[in-house]
Parts: C-alpha cells; structure tokens; sequence
DNA sequence: TAGATTGTTAATCGATTAACAATC
DNA sequence: TAGATTGTTAATCGATTAACAATC
C-alpha cells in the first residue's frame, strides 16, 4: 500500500460498484464523471478525485470504460477473491443470513452456522446444518474461516470474538448491538440496526415535518 | 430546529446511547466526557462538542448524570414516542425482522407484513400475519403507518416506495440494494448489506495482512 | 485539429482537536 | 475555597469542491 486510502472513500467505493453494474447490465459502455455524478448525486470532482486515488482509470476527452472501471473497483474491494465464512447464532437473523443467496454471488460461502442451542442444532438453515457451538474450535481448526457473522446475543458476542481471533478467524461481520473491541488487524464491519433505526427517528422528528 | 446539526453528530448519538444505557444498568451515576471518551476509544472534546450542540447537559466540575444524560439523547432520537411499522416483503430477511423482539424495546412496532406470493400471504411471521400487497394501500388508509421497511426485491424497491409516500408513509428502513429517490423530506434508512460485506472485504484484502 | 473530459492542484468548507476561561 | 470539569473559542486537520492545464 503507498498510501493510505481515507475511509470516506472507502465507504463510497461500493455505490460506485453496485452503479456501475446496472450500467453494464444496461448496456452502457462508456460513461463521464459528470454523467455519473448525475445518476448517483454526487460531484463530478468527487468521482474523479476517488478514482484517482487509485491512479486513475479514465481517459482524457472519453470518460471511463464503465465495464474497466467496475472490473477495477471489484479488484479494490476484493471482490476478485471468495471468502468463507461461519455464521455464529442460527436465531431469526443468523437463519435469514444464510438463507440469503445474494452473497455467495459476490463469492461470500457460507460454510457453517452455529448455535448453542441444542434445539436448533441439527436442523439446515439454507443450505447448511447447523452446528454445536461445541464443536467450532475443531470446525475452524479443520476448516478455512475467513469472515464470522456474528448474530449471537450482545453478552456473548466480544468473548466469542477473542476467541475466533485466536483461532484465526481474520474479519467479523458484527450484528451484535456492542463493540468487539478486537486487535487493530483484525477488519470488523458492525451492522448496528438498532441504531440505524434510531437514526430514522430521529429524521421522522427533526427533519421530516419543517420542510 | 434553530440550527442545523451535522450528520456526522447525529450518527454517533445512538452509540453514546448505547454506552449510557449500559453504564445506567451497571449502576454509574454519573462520568466525565474524560471517562466516556476512554471507554468509548473517541476523544472528551469530541464528546462535549456533541452534547453541546444541544445545549449542554453536563455541569462543571461534576460531569454528565448519566440517566439525564441518557434521558436527553433517547429524546433527541425521539425515543420517547413510538412508531408503528410494516414490512414490505416476507422473505428470510423481512420475516426476521419481523420476528426481532428487540424493536418493540424501543417502540418500533410492527403492526403487519406484506408479501406479493400467494402462498406466503396468511403465514404467521412474528406475531403477525402476512397480508397480500393487494391490501396494501386499504391497509395503510385505514391504519397509521409510520415506518415501511423494505425487504423486498430491489427492482421493485423505489416505485412501492414512491407509493408508499402518496399513501401518506412518512418514512422508509431500505435493505434492498438500490437507491429510493424520494422527496427530501422523506427520511430513508439504507441497510445496504452487500455494501457492508464489500467494505469488509476491502479490509480483509488491504488492511488486514500489512501489520 | 477541435472538443471533451480527465488528472491534479489550489481554494473552500466542515469536522475534529486543543486550549482555557467560566463555573459548579 | 480549591479542584474538577464543563462549555466554548481558536487552531488544526481532513475532506470536498472548484478550476484548469494536460491530453486523448
């Protein structure tokens, strides 16, 4: 890495993706910064400065190559790779998660999901059993675990955490309403709905009836 | 609303919730935006500079009440009315939505689930029943309708949106992939997973393995 | 070539952090 | 009162937008 990408850039890369797809499924093949801004809202000088962090992929008087940009944005997210990954808490959340067949399109496999129940344990969720918590320290031992799902309760979900780490789990994708609170290495994404929702509230009080 | 506060205020004001409920239910009575900012891993300027966008709710030499504290930011959210909601769409996603018990904590109440497949409409998804999306709009005429998520497929995502706010819907919690393009005071909360697992996969690919 | 549009520098804007006087 | 800690102003830092020379 030369230098270090901000995370406001990051956080814009995916929209760029998922825009640039249904352009190519589309039909569209070429596109300008301008046009693109139109479409997705955005500035113009916005696109071409995040592009260029990345050294740039458009041609002076042409634009971009709609098919070139989304192939090189899909390299930068890493979605060039496949990822496996263990779903930790088979409750209405974890279940609908691997039901949920719009990742492993994006070459996100779940191989296994968990719980401590052992009323739920044996029964498939998607295409998977689900398994004893007892038994995922020699799961993750004997298998490749890049990415665990958390949809456990909050309580237990930082102590898990540590424990995945030390067996080599690399990433967490958190839907626990906590912090994990993990070694800097280790890429945590939370998906906090409780306070995506409070979010909307807060806009249903103070924004959305003084316009 | 005498001054507009910034977007990057309002997305931290459910974490700072979050820390005040748990310190409140751990016992603390009061702490210092110090203390805060250490358990929080943000800065005490920081801190104060938020809550003083409101108006202040410490007093000096003491610190910030916690339950006072707590208490203000859950209004701020408008945590203290309630919402009903209904679910568009009852596939694995909608349905455990439906089923999430800790909404109802907050007061988002899901009052119905609307599904287009015959065969799902009279399910039971949670504690309510799934309705044909033929009943949609007499449904939302005759009830209050607060909050629509949509969990249903993104090709059909932004024109039930679009009707949805002709039916008088004030607000929408999107977990389909697209971009709803509604009027501006229409407040939208995307859950875009897809997004988030791409953000995570960038991480795992250019964070994870240089420290 | 002329026109279009990028890549990139410079200007602006906004958000974060530091500092400290006010005050409990 | 003395000590602690806020509320708030000022300084810094980073992100966004504007502008334009480079170049396809």
């Amino acid at each position: 890495m030369e230098k270090k990408i901000s995370s406001a850039v990051i956080k814009r890369l995916p929209r760029y993706y998922r825009y640039l797809s249904e352009l190519l499924e589309g039909g569209t093949e070429r596109i300008s910064s301008q046009e693109l801004s139109q479409k997705m809202n955005v500035t113009a000088s916005q696109i071409r400065q995040d592009f260029n962090n990345f050294g740039g992929f458009g041609q002076q008087g042409y634009g971009y190559n709609v098919a070139v940009l989304r192939e090189e944005i899909g390299k930068i997210l890493g979605l060039d790779q496949s990822y496996q990954v263990i779903i930790i808490g088979a409750g209405n959340l974890g279940q609908a998660l691997a039901n949920y067949a719009g990742f492993e399109k994006r070459g996100f496999l779940v191989s296994a999901i968990f719980d401590i129940n052992p009323d739920k344990v044996g029964n498939m969720a998607g295409k998977v059993e689900v398994l004893d918590m007892k038994d995922l320290e020699s799961y993750v031992a004997s298998h490749q675990v890049d990415i665990a799902a958390l949809t456990l309760p909050k309580a237990k979900a930082p102590e898990v955490a540590a424990d995945l780490v030390k067996m080599g789990v690399r990433a967490f994708w958190n839907f626990a309403a906590t912090d994990l609170n993990l070694p800097d290495n280790i890429p945590v994404e939370n998906v906090h709905l409780a306070e995506s929702l409070m979010r909307l509230s807060y806009n249903i009080v103070n924004v959305s009836q003084d316009s």
